[in-house]
DNA sequence: TCCGTTTGTTAGGATACACTAACAAAATAA
DNA sequence: TTATTTTGTTAGTGTATCCTAACAAACGGA
């Protein structure tokens, strides 16, 4: 269900109308379970939906949907930013991890992303160490160097 | 089902023997969910397991199981030692991500996680850092001192 | 050995999704 | 305005899990 709320989120980006068929495409599902979840969250009072008409988000239906789309994003980052995996595969996991993090963990994880990225300030340099590390299975000839200088 | 073999292998370390009861009390749930359960792993010939017997692993199923133990240990390992989770919640966010995470991003967390623990010897300074920098909103004064040096 | 406790199974049902087929409403084009 | 296409709904299914209640097998003590 968050799915949902998440793709309604993103479709209305911008003022725009939503419709079950959008929803759809962009879910890969079938209509009719768009109708159905529609259903289902209207009666949490996530979203309002009449029969053969637009959808949209209640307040607090917005609101869930922007914290699963806070989740989603923060774990792209960390997956393709400090994991370097691809962006496709990045999105592809995030998509399904991001209902698995618990409130507690992701707001580690967020503070986590932003303190490599931008503390003091921009990428640091073990991150390319961690690059080279992956890809090579050993430390670039500069960490090397330090650690033999340390001996 | 990952997480029946998971469990069952966990239970059988050191050549024990492994019962339902065991199982559902392991996973929290109740014995005909754990021997419905094993109905299906066995038709997928993971488990080994006649009426009223003790449940083996076949070396298929092992190999799962241990596969998803590697997931879960990559997943705690990050979430404790590296953003600081309590092991509690360590655990459970990772039984609950083990699942989601695919197999190259997965390997390239254990690296990470390998890399930043171990590389080149010990936790790094900087991961002490991202612990001040969470606990208290800012860097640490070295950090900051740092900053303004080179400036 | 036989009776109660523990352990495991079966039967049947609930929930959360998804799907197809068929139909209904709305929109569009002729 | 009527015919066609697009859009959305309903009804009925399927699969994956879980559950409870009731029963059956196995185990262990008197």
């Amino acid at each position: 269900m968050e799915d949902y709320l998440e793709s309604i989120s993103m479709l209305a980006q911008g003022g725009k109308v939503v419709r079950v068929t959008q929803i759809s495409k962009a879910l890969g599902v079938r209509k009719p379970s768009v109708t159905s979840a529609l259903k289902k969250l209207s009666k949490e009072e996530l979203v309002e939906h009449e029969r053969y008409g637009y959808v949209k988000l209640t307040d607090e239906g917005q609101k869930i949907a922007e914290d699963v789309f806070h989740r989603h994003e923060t774990l792209r980052h960390f997956l393709g930013e400090i994991l370097g995996v691809n962006p496709k595969m990045a999105v592809e996991d995030a998509c399904k991890m991001e209902h698995a993090v618990s409130p507690i963990t992701l707001e580690r994880l967020a503070k986590f992303v932003e303190f490599v990225l931008n503390r003091p300030r921009g990428k640091p340099e073990w991150l390319k160490g961690f690059n080279y590390y992956f890809e090579h299975g050993d430390l670039p000839p500069e960490y090397t160097a330090k650690c033999l200088r340390d001996k």
